[in-house]
DNA sequence: AACTTGGTGCTAGTGTATTAGCACACTGCT
DNA sequence: AGCAGTGTGCTAATACACTAGCACCAAGTT
């Protein structure tokens, strides 16, 4: 199942970018976060496209539309992770893990590299098996 | 530095997900790995278009062209990182991380898990900086 | 020599993603 | 009442990503 994401032009891409980031957004909301932005009536011609297409779907809150995914964000974030596993890093999990480490913002809290261990750990009990 | 890969239409970033995938393709290599494949002709066309905006350039292997990207693959997959991490995780390394282990195709080695304890060790103590 | 194979350079057509306009509804304010 | 602000629904125009054709060249084969 590859991710349909793919299938998406520049702005439908930008876009779903900015509602996944958020989680919900309105038009106005996804405008402000778009580079280079176009027209406030652009990007609702593109929110209503793109919910054509069964990518976003709507719900009225107050007196606006706000959009969210109609895929499930965890689903997302694994079909997202996968593609960049194969894409970039020919599916080496240590190179991309380091280059995550090498992009982040700031130097991680205890707790965060606490709980990296961890999911290390866990991942080797899961892999042992016996 | 936004990454520029964001500016790409539907076909401009499939071609360029199989030359980064490959590291050097040629027009008929590319042509293989695209999903819904056009015309032979089309590809070389996108690919020309694609060196013309400056990101990819080709040298001669033999008869033949074979594009490369112009950006330096790793600039490439730390742009990547750093955008996967902020779109579908929200800066969060510790979600980034699980979801990647969760779609691993294999259980990883135990080489693997060191490799990975490793970096996080590693990165221990580039925080400490007592 | 003629023909096939597989490449390049260049040019043109098409579709659709992307843009933006306009009419109308509702709310709050002076 | 009238007006400004902010939203929607719908429609139309444009740009450019995307497609594909054709002429030509070089190497290998029969």
């Amino acid at each position: 199942m590859p991710n349909p994401l793919a299938d998406l032009g520049r702005r439908e891409r930008q876009i779903m970018d900015v509602v996944i980031r958020r989680g919900r957004a309105s038009a106005a909301e996804v405008l402000a976060d778009l580079p280079d932005p176009p027209s406030y009536s652009s990007v609702r011609s593109m929110l209503r496209l793109l919910e054509e297409k069964g990518f976003l779907h709507h719900e009225w809150e107050g007196p606006r539309h706000v959009y969210l995914t109609t895929a499930d964000p965890k689903q997302i974030q694994r079909s997202a992770a996968r593609d960049l596993l194969r894409t970039f890093f020919n599916n080496s999990m240590e190179s991309a893990v380091a280059a995550m480490l090498g992009v982040a913002e700031k130097p991680l809290t205890d707790q965060e590299l606490k709980r990296l261990a961890q999911l290390i750990e866990q991942q080797r009990r899961k892999g042992v098996r016996s």
